[in-house]
DNA sequence: ACCTGAACACCGTTCAAGT
DNA sequence: ACCTGAACACCGTTCAAGT
């Protein structure tokens, strides 16, 4: 009854495989290079064909927002307590982001569907219950965690190798110190148990 | 003996023109209206001579960024100490984000100059130091408060007044009171005096 | 229904030329 | 030294046409 699509020309590409064109043109060449036509080139079809499919560029970068989020892989052990759930939701996040580098701008710019960011938030949410958190007090807490690991990526990826005059590139833990002090202190913040001013 | 012009035609328009009616264009029309005609025109000048001044439209970006976190007020009383000196920052610098919304994403992109940075840093830092707090870790603290702040600033301004599908918008008071929450865990995490884990 | 080539209205940037 | 118009090599997107 759904879509039943009868008669006509067979589909060549999907929307599907417009946004993993174009996540495979940002990770490999960078969010400048992606182009409509550099995508229809890269699925051996005319620009104009994507537009059957995504009615603009900015739906397209929506599409790989949304499909990196997904993405995320939040591994919350089975006895993990609000702290631990909070902190494994960080750090899933920012192995996806630091996965694809290049989209770091776009992850920062494009807001993220409703439902994929319950999605991302929800192994952390239940955790919270559990420890008797309020319900806005934990959404708060969430997105100031990812709100630091986004701002915290950025700095990272924030020269990337393209540019020439990139500072004396920092030692390699740097960011994984600073990234893990930052976080610590967050997550003891919003987890103390009420204490003075 | 530097710089010393004799001769040649009188410029029409300076480097500081240019930065300024760029941040002017962003402002009012938003980043994707910032081109080199557009600032030629505003400046009664052709975009060509734009490059006279600015080696390209990087260069431009740049120059908007480094003169917006310069013009940042960070307000810290003689008697503040490390913690309200390192709010006092996030304040100062969030007041400017929200001020410039359209430039939001450009800060969370290009780097800053070093100089800019430390002269953005300096009064926050002095006081860790009558605090007794390590150099490095109140590198690490600053930081990380301004990754956040920034971070928090790309979600408040992330549909700006020109998406068609604004979500319900969030109620007036809505970010203040998830940006102090999350800024005072985070400050709170930074200036506990080391206890258990 | 889906794909295409040609075309339009833009970009940033280069170049040779003007004063 | 500084500014300019014309031109080049790109963009995203629309349109009428093909199968």
């Amino acid at each position: 009854m759904t879509g039943a699509r009868r008669g006509g020309r067979p589909p060549l590409i999907s929307r599907d495989d417009v946004v993993a064109a174009a996540i495979a043109i940002i990770d490999a060449e960078g969010l400048d290079a992606l182009t409509m036509r550099g995508i229809g080139a890269r699925l051996g079809v005319a620009a104009m064909s994507l537009y059957r499919h995504l009615p603009n560029r900015d739906a397209v970068l929506a599409a790989v927002v949304n499909r990196l989020v997904t993405e995320v892989v939040v591994d919350v052990p089975a006895d993990a307590r609000w702290p631990d759930a909070l902190r494994a939701l960080a750090l899933g996040y920012r192995e996806m982001l630091l996965r694809h580098p290049h989209a770091v701008p776009l992850l920062a710019t494009q807001p993220v569907d409703v439902d994929t960011g319950m999605a991302l938030a929800a192994p952390a949410l239940d955790r919270s219950r559990a420890a008797g958190i309020g319900a806005d007090d934990a959404v708060t807490a969430v997105q100031s965690v990812i709100v630091f690991v986004l701002g915290h990526a950025l700095a990272q990826v924030g020269t990337p190798p393209g540019a020439d005059d990139a500072p004396p590139a920092a030692p390699a833990g740097y960011y994984d110190r600073w990234f893990t002090a930052g976080l610590d202190a967050m997550i003891h913040g919003f987890t103390r148990t009420g204490d003075g001013p």
